[in-house]
RNA sequence: GGCGCCUUGGCGGAGUAGUUACGCAGCGGUCUGCAAAACCGCGUACACGGGUGCAAAUCCCGUAGGUGCCUCCA
């Protein structure tokens, strides 16, 4: 299996370390506000990763962190925290706001049929980790303390620009510079905060530097040490990240163990939404909630972002996202054609070849609309050709395994339905077409489809 | 100001030297008792100007426009 990687900048071979054991860390939210449509093709598109790995006998041990205390509203480690921004907003506690969009976040992980990572781990639970991994830096000299924390001291780490292939001097013109005068580099950055003298935080701890809570990068390298080991294989997060936090994560953690932090790097490109991007300043994100409510389903958001390249800065709007959902209908239709046997079980496509051109495509940097053309292409023409119950499926959840579509979710009609499809056949043969319409009727109130073909009746579930 | 990326038909989106991608929408038609989210066909797309090639949407140079990061952000 190929994957670019930010590292080389190319298409990489994915070699684990510990075949079949394939370690992953996606950076996951900052659980201060409803994650918007942006952050969820992020988010599909990482599960369609370790689908893919699956798919390749993988053994996927995957983790996923939820930023619960520290990420700053500025990466430049000024500004509020987040969550206790969030709280002010909302009259509640940094605490309640973080366990209320994480369950909000992790329901919308289940509407659009994610895998749950191994591990959801959450940085309010690893701060002793944290503090460690700090205190390893401080032995090797890495580290400096001022008046507002403990910071790290990017120009001993060699490199640190390599990464984002940052170019620092003409980065000095840029807002990094101007603050905090006490920081010895604009990129240097707070590995542990202190609590303001003034004010009463909501999440704090004590630390052998003062109480205080820790910086936004430091949790990454810790949690995914912990749980991933010293180098792990696949790191992955929003294109965003590279700049700042990857880039952070990298210096801290090889500066801290000696070691590679992460072999692979992937980054999903950021989509657009009426042609700009999704910010805040804009108020243009896009809820899962708004998409339900539109009588979409999640998975026809799911399909939308298949049916762009990752690594592409794809449009998101409506009409697309209608389209989508009438795709994922053919494709439903399809799917409930494995329950039925038309009178001719000649193929359309031949399934084994598509299915090797299908895990190709995706296997191959996540094709993923490359391999939504193949799929596309084995459900097409089916009534005039015929289908083949028995292959359709087997092959449902071969394609369900990869696309996480929804495919599966779907059973046979009752026997009672069946009746009536056939009590219809009978009203038809007898051209008794009062009977026949209210047949199908009823079957329409039931959510099942039909169309009449030269195969005989196809029932859809609508 | 620094560092990048992009520009394909109504919308989205593959392809990256020689082959009508594809999806949705639109138009026309077929099949059907009617219906269909079914099938067939059509619109003959690749920003502009040069260059290299037998051949360029696909490579090179330039121009225009857009856009991302550096600053909140997946």
């Amino acid at each position: 299996m190929k994957l670019y990687n930010t590292l080389t900048k190319q298409i990489d071979e994915i070699e684990p370390l510990n075949p079949p054991q394939i370690t992953i860390y996606t950076c996951g939210p900052t659980v201060y506000d409803y994650a918007h449509i942006g952050h969820w093709f992020n988010y599909v598109r990482m599960d369609t990763l370790i689908r893919t790995l699956k798919a390749n006998d993988f053994n996927t041990k995957w983790v996923m962190n939820i930023t619960d205390v520290g990420h700053l509203t500025s990466d430049a480690d000024e500004g509020e925290d987040k969550l206790e921004k969030g709280a002010k907003r909302e009259g509640k506690t940094a605490w309640e706001i973080a366990d209320f969009y994480t369950k909000d976040f992790l329901d919308g992980m289940k509407q659009l049929n994610m895998l749950e990572p191994n591990h959801i781990v959450k940085a309010t639970d690893h701060i002793p980790e944290q503090v460690e991994l700090i205190k390893r830096l401080e032995e090797k000299g890495f580290t400096y303390i001022i008046s507002d924390g403990v910071y790290y001291e990017t120009s001993k780490f060699e490199g640190y620009a390599a990464f984002a292939q940052l170019d620092l001097d003409g980065q000095e013109a840029g807002a990094r510079l101007a603050i905090n005068p006490q920081k010895h580099s604009p990129t240097d950055f707070a590995l542990w905060k202190f609590s303001p003298q003034d004010s009463q935080r909501d999440m704090e701890w004590d630390s052998p530097w003062g109480k205080g809570f820790p910086g936004w990068h430091i949790e990454c390298s810790a949690m995914s040490m912990k749980y991933l080991g010293e180098t792990l294989d696949i790191h992955t997060g929003g294109i965003d990240h590279i700049p700042v936090h990857h880039t952070n994560e990298i210096a801290q953690s090889e500066a801290a163990t000696g070691k590679r932090f992460a072999n692979h790097w992937m980054h999903s490109n950021h989509i657009m939404v009426n042609g700009r991007k999704i910010s805040k300043s804009l108020d243009n994100s896009i809820r899962l909630k708004e998409v339900t409510d539109r009588g979409i389903s999640p998975m026809a958001v799911r399909l939308h972002v298949l049916e762009s390249h990752y690594r592409s800065q794809s449009m998101f709007n409506w009409e697309n996202l209608e389209a989508s959902q009438n795709t994922l209908k053919n494709f439903y239709a399809w799917a409930d054609l494995q329950f039925q046997s038309l009178s001719s079980q000649k193929l359309t496509t031949n399934y084994d070849e598509a299915l090797i051109a299908f895990k190709e495509a995706m296997s191959d940097d996540l094709k993923t609309p490359v391999a939504l053309t193949i799929f596309s292409d084995m459900t097409n023409r089916i009534e005039d050709l015929g289908a083949d119950s028995v292959a359709i499926s087997k092959t449902v959840p071969i394609i369900e395994g990869l696309l996480g579509i929804g495919l599966s979710d779907r059973p046979d009609i009752t026997g009672a339905q069946k009746s009536i499809i056939a009590e219809r056949e009978t009203s038809r043969a007898d051209k008794d077409w009062v009977k026949s319409d209210k047949l199908r009727d009823q079957l329409a109130k039931e959510g099942i489809g039909l169309r009449d073909t030269a195969q005989g009746p196809i029932w859809f579930r609508l």
